[in-house]
DNA sequence: TCCAAATGGACAAATAATGTCCACAAAACT
DNA sequence: AGTTTTGTGGACATTATTTGTCCATTTGGA
């Protein structure tokens, strides 16, 4: 098994595991071939619906997808703002903070 | 470690600190007086733009309130969706992931 | 070579966000 | 009380961002 460490590299891998074209990928999820090329090499991200479609297309988990494309989503504001890798630490304690607020 | 509450929040601090209204601070820094009101309250998010321009009129580091503004926006996310704290963890290994992919 | 597959770019369409206006509510002041 | 000032809420306009499509071009294999 491939390690795969963002959303679009998984979904090639995926498809080319099944030996299918983006054509015949694209059509079974409703969307442009083009468009799915783009997905796979992170030019662009799916949307929650496609991300759906895919899961049931591939018979795998849709909260899987999800988790890897929230993940991917947060990595790439990091890098596009340049920042800090403690950001992330400081994103967790206000999580804590925020969720608190919320419930008290 | 110091307190990290909400970018909203320190602005509002900040306002408070100095004695000022909304209105004032709105027209320093060519807003209107409720779309402040809302990003002091979180429920509406600056601009780049209008965060240097806030950070001119404090007179503080721009680069503390676009920290603030972008572990914001990360806390924001996950909460929204719902989404399990190891989130963070990978994407923290994402970045580094891709920033070795960026430099070879 | 020939054909299918994949990619890139320009543009259209759709979505999401910011920002304004105005009305209202709550204080503060005279 | 009346008046003015401050902060809030919602509807709407405006702007920005993103998705998605079309088509041309390139790549790779039989």
């Amino acid at each position: 098994m491939r390690i795969h460490t963002t959303l679009g590299e998984h979904l090639r891998t995926m498809r080319e595991t099944a030996g299918l074209t983006l054509r015949e990928v694209a059509t079974n999820v409703s969307i442009d071939p083009s468009l799915l090329a783009k997905i796979e090499r992170n030019q662009r991200q799916p949307t929650k619906k496609l991300i759906k479609n895919i899961a049931l297309f591939f018979k795998i988990e849709e909260r899987e997808l999800l988790s890897e494309f929230l993940s991917d989503q947060i990595a790439y504001k990091i890098l596009d703002e340049e920042a800090d890798l403690n950001i992330l630490k400081v994103a967790e304690e206000k999580v804590s903070y925020l969720k608190t607020l919320r419930n008290g």
